[in-house]
RNA sequence: AGAGAGGUGGCCGAGUGGUUGAAGGCGCACGACUGGAACUCGUGUAUGGGGCAACUCAUCGAGGGUUCGAAUCCCUUCCUCUCUGCCA
């Protein structure tokens, strides 16, 4: 959630930021009015509870002393009418806030370029050259034909569509991906971490899938639970309404999840192939920082995500997501694309962004300093999505009759 | 899943309707004592919100309710422990 008080304290600024990312001018000035009327049907109704306690102490020594208290308690019993009058306006008001508010995006950076969507993205640089082949390149999927690697049809038998089987070869490469990116992480510092991939409600509005986003995400029927669409969720919450200290920042965290979601949004995109699935494998990094030094870390995250894709030989290119193409709680994000010659295209393979206090702010992670307490930063990235990874292995190691080499840096993973 | 017990501050633990935001202890911080330390003594020590501040509101697992007034009574819910059941 975004800071209620300095959106108020610097309306056209704020809103000026926010309409970079694409917010409506007017939800935000009523936003601003809600947060004025919750602020003063907060005040008053506090004005009458200090009334009431004072005058409840008041009731307790009269008793005491065996004073009359029949005048008290007709003041009291009226008073106790205005607070309950008080008390609904006041939670009216809190809720109409708050369904506005935690719909609110976050403000961008100032170094995010303006812009609407992809194509207003900015490359900031490739890395590796895409090889020369001297055939066709052939795509993924006709790849997975030629070795039995991927099984469509029964993945949507068992499921539905978007859900695929991996046999043989392509299984073990997938497990071998998940190991050695969480060793790859593990050597710059990141915890590895096992966690539910079922979260409640709670969690999922901490990091901001929720109240906005519920149509993207499996629910448990007649439970408080959610099916995860990424690692982010369970890590970051990890530390949910918990205050940390100011020396056990950072806190680097990865973690191997399957994540699922609904792709509500995407029908008819990448329906063929193994692009967009409901359920896939993503092995996760997530920081829990000082503010002081989150870009600090952030620059690590994109470096050691580029670092993997180079070990693995991948070629690929770094961009910097414009206000339009920021996700929710995104003040920054930097994507990954990694070259898939048989596309002739760069798709995206990790996203690494910092939510600064956005999800702080909402999970309420806070680290102590000395007798202060502030909100912490939280960043989030994928090193790396492994189900892209294993196709733009594919892709990328194809030879001309389709077999397909392992990377030399995966064989002793297999 | 069924039966029982229980959830109080960083930890332990008292508290069954009235200056209790909470005794006592431990821990921690600061000060005194010491050459230094231990011991001892003194002081302080939860979180969130509003306010420049004085101050004020909320929080004793969570949410509702009863009452002038609730950690204490009622309802709902979550969690933990023990026994039974079931499983990997």
């Amino acid at each position: 959630m975004i800071n209620l008080k300095l959106f108020q304290q610097n309306f056209d600024e704020a809103s000026a930021k926010l309409e970079k990312k694409g917010v409506d001018i007017s939800t935000l000035k009523n936003l601003k009015e809600l947060f004025s009327s919750l602020k003063e049907a907060n005040s008053s109704l506090e004005l009458a509870k200090a009334n009431q306690n004072k005058m409840s102490k008041l009731f307790g020594q009269y008793k005491k002393e065996g004073k009359d208290i029949d005048e008290l308690k007709a003041k009291v019993d009226k008073n106790k009418e205005v607070i309950s009058y008080l008390q609904s306006k006041a939670r009216e008001a809190d809720n109409s806030l708050y369904e506005v508010a935690l719909a609110i995006p976050n403000f961008p950076d100032d170094s995010v370029p303006n812009g609407k969507d992809e194509d207003d993205n900015i490359e900031i640089k490739k890395v590796l050259t895409p090889r020369d082949f001297n055939f066709e390149p052939k795509e993924h999927w006709a790849l997975s034909e030629i070795n039995g690697w991927i099984d469509f049809e029964r993945g949507v038998k068992l499921a539905k569509s978007r859900f695929s089987v991996l046999r043989g070869e392509s299984a073990r490469l997938e497990r071998a991906l998940i190991n050695f990116f969480l060793d790859c992480n593990r050597e710059k510092g990141f915890e590895e971490i096992y966690v539910p991939f079922l979260n409640n409600s709670a969690m999922l509005q901490g990091t901001g899938q929720l109240p906005k986003f519920g149509d993207d995400l499996f629910k448990i029927e007649g439970e408080d639970l959610y099916l995860i669409p990424t690692a982010e969720v369970p890590l970051t919450n990890l530390y949910n309404n918990e205050i940390l200290s100011k020396d056990e920042l950072p806190i680097l965290m990865t973690g191997y999840t399957p994540c699922f979601r609904k792709e509500a949004g995407s029908a008819g995109r990448d329906t063929r192939g193994m692009i967009r699935q409901h359920q896939f494998d993503k092995v996760e990094m997530v920081a829990i920082t000082n503010p002081d030094n989150s870009d600090e870390i952030f620059d690590m995250m994109v470096q050691n995500a580029s670092d993997i894709l180079t070990a693995l030989k991948l070629p690929h290119r770094i961009v910097r997501l414009c206000g339009g193409d920021l996700g929710f709680s995104a003040s920054q994000t930097i994507d990954l694309e990694v070259w898939l010659p048989g596309q002739n295209k760069y798709r995206e393979i990790s996203s690494i962004s910092n939510t600064r206090d956005f999800q702080a702010r909402r999970a309420k992670i806070r680290f102590k300093d000395g007798k202060k307490n502030h909100l912490v930063n939280t960043l989030n990235g994928s090193a790396l999505a492994v189900g892209r990874t294993l196709i733009a292995i594919m892709e990328n190691y194809q030879n001309e009759d389709g077999s397909i080499e392992i990377p030399e840096v995966l064989k002793k993973y297999m």
